[in-house]
DNA sequence: ATGACGATTTACT
DNA sequence: GTAAATCGTCATA
């Protein structure tokens, strides 16, 4: 019996509306040994494509790395950055449209045990709080175990990434804010196209060079 | 072939 | 608050 997942229709829609009906959403990881890994997604930044200077695909590049980013609404863009950290967007809109949502955060679920493991080789020092799991794109990867093995799968029929639709935050608990890290893009950088729900302890710090702190935008 | 640069995280002053 | 870690990718030659 097929697990009730997020389809097709829910995917094919701009990535501005997609990274917000993203919040509340369930991502799970089944492990290549078959352990359950799950979050409840609490922050999402929307790329625009061609137009969005901080997309991987401003100006229409389109390369190997980015290659996923055409694909169909509902697969996963999983990228490397920074020489040791992994990256997992969801695809939005239809094929050959390359935009997509950033997945910034999630509240664990399922599987805190060994996302505790998987997070905690690397300082081996102090035990790692609940808020440090997945509070970050790339904190949420090791934690959950995807890699570039995971690009450009479906997660609408993949067994090993999928989205249960979960319960959606009210509106008036949305915010919308700049996103991160993407200083270099300009005016682009200032667009509020992340989005996280409000008071959530599980949301990623956020820090950005040339912004000290960010503007909070209600919906 | 070469060099600059990240859609980040962590540690440290 | 600042800086180091660390290497695949891409633009330039």
């Amino acid at each position: 019996m097929e697990r009730r997942r997020l389809t097709r229709r829910f995917y094919r829609r701009d990535a501005l509306r997609l990274a917000s009906a993203l919040l509340g959403r369930i991502l799970v990881r089944i492990t290549e040994d078959g352990e359950e890994l799950a979050g409840r997604i609490v922050e999402t930044e929307a790329y625009l494509g061609p137009l969005d200077r901080a997309a991987h695909t401003f100006g229409g590049r389109r390369s190997e790395r980015n290659a996923s980013m055409f694909l169909d609404g509902g697969h996963a863009y999983v990228y490397f950055t920074y020489g040791m950290h992994h990256c997992v967007n969801v695809v939005a809109d239809r094929a050959e449209t390359p935009t997509a949502c950033l997945i910034r955060a999630l509240e664990p679920l399922r599987g805190l045990r060994r996302m505790r493991r998987n997070r905690s080789a690397r300082p081996l020092s102090r035990p790692l709080p609940e808020r440090d799991l997945c509070s970050g794109p790339a904190r949420l990867c090791q934690a959950l175990e995807i890699d570039r093995r995971l690009d450009g799968l479906d997660l609408t029929r993949d067994p090993r990434l999928f989205l249960e639709p979960g319960r959606p935050p009210p509106r008036h608990r949305i915010v919308a804010a700049p996103r991160v890290g993407v200083a270099y893009a300009g005016e682009w950088a200032l667009a509020p196209y992340r989005f996280y729900v409000e008071a959530s302890p599980h949301v990623s710090v956020g820090r950005s060079p040339g912004r000290k702190q960010t503007r909070a935008i209600r919906r």
